[in-house]
RNA sequence: GGGCGUUUAGCUCAGCUGGGAGAGCGUCUGCCUUACAAGCAGGAUGUCGGCGGUUCGAUCCCGUCAACGCCCACCA
């Protein structure tokens, strides 16, 4: 076999990535099965948003994802993971309004079952598309088990989780106030609400007593709500105002009598210590407004207009209202005065739109019951964030929850499951259709016109898409989840609700760990967004580097939960490394090509064999532990380095003359089944990573099985890791990097050989040495290599350096500048005595000695003795010289 | 008004349970050495944000201050 001719000087991820992924996908390795005698794993994927493409930040949510998903699949368990897309109600909807703007037209004139077909059609194309890109990513889920938050079985979920609640009392239907957007034209959750400081205005009213002997004066950042006050609320202890609680103001303009109400809410420093109150178009003074049996008087509209009960401002945008309505005060002498102030305002977070806080009757879900278990859980370990810190933000939302407006006036999403008599107005709810009332028999019933909040159904996602309400075998082998990963901005969002939904309908949290990421940020850490046109197309970057490239870069060189800069050096760099490894397989293919196994026992392992192989397996121990803790990019890291610095600078460089067939038949077959082996093991630890690289390199290696994704994992074998072989080989490669240091400082190129002297010193590094030999001479390019014990008279013209006390010569005739060579050792003798003095200063204080643990003493004296040996080669090399 | 994160080489970032700092990119020197110039070899560069404390010992723990960023909050 030669298959080394198969290769190209370059890697070329294109074909090699779509080859492999049709046939995974088509072998149905990703399946999740569920064989006895296994361990289960499981995620679902954080269905994304059917709105658009796929962004970095989803590149690198699903990156994380498949590499745990490959991880645990490779340690032999079952294994799934559920894809899906989420139909994203407001925002989807929003989408297909925006082409029907563009044709001229609106949702109203098409009318809603057009509107429905048009918006599944865009389902159907952005779903093709996203799930197009999670393939070219590597994302190995279970395609059989795709799911659509609004497909029959998540929608039968959803009528059921209602209908419980419901039945339960925990969903009730009331005249609340709640973010209204206008330009929606839908209510929005609390959360849902982006509050933003603006530099506005707050204006100072005048109200009179009604007996006109006395007034007060209120200030307000929103005039036009004036005309639906029903009271003025002071501080209880206030004594400015103390005479007047209890009696009326007269409302200006409208005319209206307001009484003084004494309440705790008022801030007594803030503005005049008296508030206007607005039951129905603030949400503090609706609340306010209850305490005190105020009425509601809504005076703005769902289009944000002024409704008739406006009066003369009637018809007019609430802006226009303001800015008339305090004209007008200007002039009558309401106006006290107008004084600059910033407070956040709140936009809905969809189209950026000032939230208008109305009194509506909406649907709402009661959170407190729903909210304690969810908190307990967090404080069990039934649930556990990564970064711990997030545990933080999630309790700090749920303590302080409000009830949950689920109700939206949209067309796209969950109808809700409720009817309403028209003729004896009986509500019912139910989970299948309703066509005759139950409570009069009349045919006359219809269903509730909003849909449901889209995270409604999103919280219902890892047992729906399981197949919950029915007790299925995923549900019992896979759920619930090992572990959730996503963004920290959807913690409250999705998270939250995914705990509580979970307990409360299947008593178990959904998942045991929620592995939580940063953003993608662009080159100069700012956000990516549409506004700023600075998002990056994930498949651009696959086309141009590959997917391998794209994963490693996104996951690695940075830690869990920071945000991660993108950046073209970082990608290259990556690139860079994945063309790295291919250059190194063509390298031992070109080796291997009258390979054949040969019992263990035959074989012949060197120095530089037991090395390589005890630091695979050191690698292995590290990097399976670090892929427990989630700790990615540190294995990644690790990886990176075990590769490029070990195998490739080292071992490959060490075998060479073994492989070329310059020693014994033997020593080359156990450099060919060495070097196969760990390149081999080392695909498949890196494999999670850069799925598609790994396999195209483990077919062409020597190898069982059909694909690296279902081989084992290499565990570490103990026995195999040796510190004492890695300190040898340390000592070693220490030695060839001070040759090589020597010449390049005397301007000796590489390519140009070289003699030299070592001189151990001590009679037990001489077989250290004997048997490095070779390498010491192939890799600091020797022409003849003279090993001593000792050296009475030490080569007088030769350059010199010292490595834990033996001594290296290279006597380079002719070429040596001697004042140069005297400060250059005068230099290291410097540098040696600096440690030396380090060192005894810490053995000489009496608290360490004392304090210190053992081991930590015994490791300092060791380090004292090797420089001291050092730097006495030094001195008396010096010593020669200047004699 | 709270809370969190970040601050380490020119840039972007690592640094696990405290024993005197690393990588990639960039830069400098020398190499087209038959796996790789997307490469090889060698070099330079850091009061580990400031100040205090704990400790025999602090980049790492505690306190405090500063800068930047993010999140939450019902200041009318």
């Amino acid at each position: 076999m030669d298959e080394s001719k198969n290769l190209s000087k370059t890697y070329d991820p294109k074909q090699v990535e779509e080859k492999w992924y049709s046939i995974w996908e088509e072998n149905k390795y990703f399946a999740g099965k569920m064989e006895e005698g296994k361990e289960n794993f499981s995620i679902v994927m954080p269905p994304p948003n059917v709105t658009g493409k796929l962004h970095m930040g989803h590149a690198m949510d699903n990156t994380l994802q498949d590499i745990l998903v490959r991880y645990k699949r490779l340690c032999g368990y079952n294994t799934l993971w559920v894809p899906g897309t989420d139909h994203a109600g407001i925002a989807t909807q929003a989408k297909v309004e925006a082409q029907l703007q563009a044709e001229g037209t609106n949702r109203y004139e098409v009318g809603r079952e057009e509107f429905l077909r048009r918006t599944w059609a865009w389902k159907e194309e952005y779903g093709n598309t996203i799930t197009t890109q999670l393939r070219k990513l590597g994302s190995s889920c279970d395609w059989d088990r795709e799911r659509f938050t609004m497909d029959e079985g998540c929608s039968k979920a959803v009528r059921e989780a209602f209908v419980r609640l419901y039945d339960k009392g925990l969903i009730y239907q009331g005249n609340y106030i709640v973010n209204w957007c206008p330009h929606c034209q839908t209510t929005i959750s609390d959360i849902e609400v982006e509050h933003v400081d603006q530099e506005g205005k707050i204006y100072y009213f005048r109200y009179p007593t009604e007996d006109g002997q006395d007034e007060i004066q209120i200030a307000t950042t929103r005039p036009e709500t004036m005309l639906g006050d029903t009271a003025v609320a002071v501080h209880p202890d206030d004594e400015r105002y103390q005479h007047l609680i209890g009696k009326n103001l007269v409302l200006p303009v409208v005319g209206r009598k307001i009484p003084i109400v004494a309440d705790e809410y008022v801030e007594r420093e803030f503005g005049t210590g008296a508030v206007k109150i607005t039951p129905a178009h603030d949400p503090n003074d609706f609340e306010l407004g209850n305490r005190h049996n105020l009425p509601q008087i809504v005076v703005i509209d769902k289009q944000g207009k002024m409704n008739d009960l406006a009066g003369k401002y009637a018809g007019m945008d609430r802006y226009e209202c303001r800015k008339q309505l305090v004209k007008d005060f200007e002039e009558s002498g309401v106006l006290v005065k107008i004084e600059d102030h910033n407070n956040s305002v709140g936009h809905c977070y969809r189209c950026n739109t000032v939230i208008e806080p109305l009194v509506s009757k909406q649907w709402f879900v009661k959170m407190e019951p729903l909210a304690k278990p969810a908190i307990e859980a967090a404080h069990t370990g039934d649930v556990n964030f990564i970064p711990e810190r997030f545990t933080k933000i999630y309790l700090g939302w749920l303590e302080n929850i409000r009830d949950w407006c689920i109700s939206r006036q949209l067309w796209w999403g969950h109808r809700i499951p409720v009817w309403y008599c028209q003729d004896c107005g009986e509500v019912m709810c139910s989970t299948t259709d309703i066509d005759t009332c139950t409570k009069c028999g009349s045919k006359n019933v219809e269903q509730d016109p909003d849909v449901l909040d889209t995270w409604f159904s999103s919280g219902l996602w890892p047992f729906s898409t399981m197949g919950w309400p029915e007790q299925t075998p995923e549900l019992e082998a896979f759920y619930p989840t090992n572990v959730l990963v996503t963004g920290r901005d959807i913690i409250f969002f999705w998270v939250a609700r995914m705990m509580f939904d979970a307990l409360e309908f299947t008593g178990k949290s959904p998942f045991h760990d929620v592995l939580i990421h940063g953003l993608v940020l662009d080159s100069q850490g700012r956000k990516m967004s549409k506004s700023l046109g600075n998002g990056i197309d994930p498949l651009q970057v696959i086309d141009e580097f590959g997917a391998d490239t794209l994963r490693f870069m996104l996951t690695t060189g940075n830690t869990p939960g920071n945000d991660l800069r993108f950046q073209n050096e970082r990608l290259e760099s990556a690139r860079n490394f994945a063309n790295k490894i291919w250059n190194a397989t063509r390298f031992v293919l070109m080796n291997l090509e009258d390979y054949e196994a040969i019992p263990e026992e035959q074989l012949e392992y060197t120095l530089a064999d037991r090395w390589i192989i005890s630091r695979l397996n050191s690698v292995a121990k590290s990097v399976t532990r670090l892929l427990d803790a989630y700790d990615l990019g540190e294995a990644g890291r690790q990886l990176y380095d075990f590769i490029w610095n070990e195998f490739c600078d080292w071992y490959i460089e060490m075998a060479k003359p073994r492989l070329y067939g310059k020693e014994s038949e033997i020593s080359r077959k156990t450099a060919q089944q060495v070097i196969a082996s760990v390149l081999r093991d080392t695909m498949v630890l890196l494999h999670p990573f850069m799925p598609f690289i790994t396999e195209e390199i483990w077919q062409h290696l020597p190898h069982e099985g059909e694909t690296i994704m279902l081989t084992q994992w290499p565990t570490a074998k103990e026995e195999l890791i040796s510190a004492e072989i890695e300190q040898q080989m340390d000592i070693v490669m220490e030695i060839i990097r001070s040759i090589r240091n020597m010449r390049s400082e005397m301007n000796v190129p590489l390519g140009k050989k070289a003699d030299a002297i070592i001189v151990a010193n001590k009679e037990e590094f001489m077989p250290l040495l004997e048997q490095t030999a070779s390498y010491i001479t192939l890799l600091g390019t020797l022409e003849n290599l003279e090993l001593q014990v000792s050296l009475a008279e030490k080569p007088a013209q030769a350059v010199t350096a010292v490595v834990q006390g033996i001594e290296i010569f290279l006597p380079l005739k002719g070429l040596i500048d001697m004042d140069k060579e005297i400060a250059r050792l005068q230099k290291e003798v410097e540098k040696t005595n600096s440690e030396i003095e380090r060192i005894e200063k810490k053995l000489n204080n009496p608290g360490f000695v004392a304090k210190a643990p053992e081991d930590v003493i015994a490791k300092e004296k060791e380090k004292l003795a090797q420089y001291e040996d050092s730097k006495a080669a030094l001195v008396s090399r010096l010593a020669s010289y200047q004699a």
